[in-house]
DNA sequence: ATACTTATTATAATAATTCTAAACTATTGA
DNA sequence: TCAATAGTTTAGAATTATTATAATAAGTAT
């Protein structure tokens, strides 16, 4: 057998059942040496590549957001346009570069660590997110 | 003659002509003590209760981002859903309570200082936002 | 196998945002 | 003064992003 069965395992074990859509979607996902950003619209243009049938675009959707649910990735919101997705699920910090619409991730050490001194009362920090958006230096601001 | 002139003259030197549009939707945003957060939707139900003649939703979009390219509201995202605005132009961070979709400004001291050591090269720093997800302690993950 | 239950897919519907043609406003030059 | 014209603004129409739900498929029990 090939190492979709490895695919099969981990979503079985998430409770999810491992159809030929959300296979392939996963062997996109995290078949791969780094991780990586990814708009709705990017993984559909990739799968289409990659595929002789289609999956559906709410299917995609689906999908994302019950891999969102169980942990395997991250969603980053930049601007109203659209969402981006992550791979890389730890906490970690973003440039964007509003010239090329890039998301890159923050190395370890480009960035203090941020402190929260006082909270909202009776409420939990969920997450501590940094975005910094960067462009080229020549300013085009019109 | 009413308070009205302020925003009209404040239109005519940013370049913007001072519609009869312009000049009710500055009224709501503006003419307040303390700064807010809205949506496109809030402010569009805002309008409506407050005026006999409709705004159209296009012109309000319009009217949204002309003010902030002139640097009179900046734009904040927290999910894909929808866009939310801020009267408070001023480099700040916010809170994001997960639970009744609440924004709220961080205090000055909130929050230690975020310090980047290390830039992409050839680019500039537009921007440095903290973004502190918050939720009620019970956990409701579904 | 077959019936039954639950999860999943994908079409259809909706919500958010943008495009663009028509309406309006300002400027120019007789 | 007041067309003619150029530029701006409005808002209905169109598009894009996302979600709801009816149809389908997968798992479970008998
Ligand atoms: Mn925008
Ligand atoms: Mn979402
Ligand atoms: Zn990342
Ligand atoms: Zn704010």
């Amino acid at each position: 057998m090939n190492f979709n069965t490895e695919f099969v395992n981990k979503l079985r074990i998430s409770g999810l059942r491992p159809t030929k859509q959300r296979i392939k979607i996963c062997e996109i996902l995290f078949n791969r040496e780094k991780t990586f950003h990814f708009t709705i619209n990017d993984l559909s243009k990739m799968i289409s590549e990659k595929l002789n049938e289609k999956i559906s675009l709410a299917t995609i959707y689906n999908t994302i957001h019950a891999f969102k649910k169980k942990g395997y990735l991250k969603e980053i919101s930049i601007n109203s346009d659209k969402s981006y997705f992550d791979t890389n699920t730890s906490i970690h910090h973003h440039f964007y570069d509003e010239d090329t619409n890039q998301l890159i991730d923050c190395n370890e050490d480009d960035i203090n660590e941020v402190k929260i001194n006082n909270n909202l009362t009776g409420k939990k920090i969920n997450s501590v997110e940094v975005l910094i958006k960067v462009a080229s230096d020549n300013q085009n601001q019109n």
